[in-house]
DNA sequence: AATCTTGTGTGACGGTTGTCACGGTTAGAA
DNA sequence: TTCTAACCGTGACAACCGTCACACAAGATT
């Protein structure tokens, strides 16, 4: 496990006793590229912070569908984790590890505790509630006024963000983070590199 | 304003002294039907816990364009409203009440004390911020992955369960809602009527 | 080198939805 | 009553997107 001092850096808005309390109880654990951390329908038997990694959220559509919806990375906690497992509520999204991804495990056993005892806790779960929720409006936003094509350019931008202008992804991943097709994308995708905006490879996009 | 044991039939979860606290603090405010309460962009001023009356809620498009995410009723109250005027942060939608509607204010400067001495607000608050965020996901479900007919079908059983089975609307503001057109939306509700799902009158829908 | 697997490019077609045009109907105002 | 505004019905058409079919290319495997 970590130092309450190592916490800190992760999670600068903790507090010092917050950070002494969460490292003496709490575990750390690692999940390999391709992982699935959480499943729709799974139950909650820790709240996660990550530390390193990318972990990519999604929502699951009755069909089999997935549906890409936003990142978590180091410094980020999993907004369900926090307030589900307290309540003891099955898992509305799927989780998956991009990377390899260490995060520390915190047992449902002792939310109440962080909850009523630790102030910078509470803030920072609300902090955290509040921004998914917002992404989750701009994902709104994307797919009740948007055509694919701008949806298709807001997703390379978010790409852009989190691994810089060298993406190694294929169309059919693209496709299916954004419940298309891949001929759609690959249509799509062409029509942008006419326009100079990025240049296709296979297995890897380049964006300019 | 209302005393602390009227505040308790509304707001069950709250303990004793919440509800006598905040009936000591805060102030009544009614709403007229078709009232604008909350623009995007606006900065809140107070949290808003809705006692009576019904309030729609819409996330709104860069043209102009609604977009209906939910209602809130008695009982409930503002997520965002309780979390942006901590943090004093603008509005991300637009709460239209579309009956008369009494809120209770509480002006933004009591939120800290209210999160730290008040256990009840704190979990009214985690709750309040977790049901809304299920309802995004279920909208998000909608729109990612459901047709217009199923999207409808899905509007009218929310429009049911708050208004029952007669239904004061026009094809237009369903339209807007959905953020479709009002000929699309006219001609499903024509195959539903065939389909003896419901009869058509105007400026009124029967549920069978 | 021959084969296989996976990823990509592209035409054809159809379904859904948005738009345009227009006519009819209802309720209320003048 | 007559007029007007709002609401509703419906056909025609186009844009967008999903699907099918198939060809080709780049690596990997044998």
């Amino acid at each position: 496990m970590y130092t309450a001092d190592e916490l800190l850096r992760f999670f600068p808005s903790f507090d010092k006793e917050l950070a002494t309390f969460i490292s003496s109880i709490a575990d750390v654990k690692t999940f390999e590229e391709g992982t699935i951390m959480m499943k729709t329908g799974q139950y909650f038997k820790a709240s996660m912070l990550i530390i390193s990694g990318k972990v990519k959220l999604y929502r699951e559509g009755e069909d089999g569908n997935e549906f890409f919806m936003y990142f978590l990375e180091g410094g980020n906690a999993c907004a369900l984790s926090m307030i589900c497992a307290t309540r003891n509520q099955a898992s509305q999204i799927m989780a998956v590890a991009i990377e390899e991804t260490e995060v520390v495990m915190i047992p449902i056993r002792f939310m109440d505790v962080l909850m009523t005892k630790y102030k910078s806790w509470y803030y920072f779960v609300l902090e955290t509630y509040r921004s998914r929720f917002e992404e989750l409006l701009f994902v709104i936003d994307n797919i009740a006024f948007k055509n694919m094509d701008e949806r298709l350019e807001f997703y390379l931008k978010q790409q852009e963000d989190k691994f810089g202008k060298h993406l190694n992804l294929t169309h059919q991943q693209i496709a299916t983070d954004l419940n298309s097709s891949r001929e759609v994308i690959s249509r799509l995708l062409k029509k942008m590199e006419k326009h100079n905006f990025l240049v296709l490879h296979r297995n890897h996009i380049e964006l300019a």
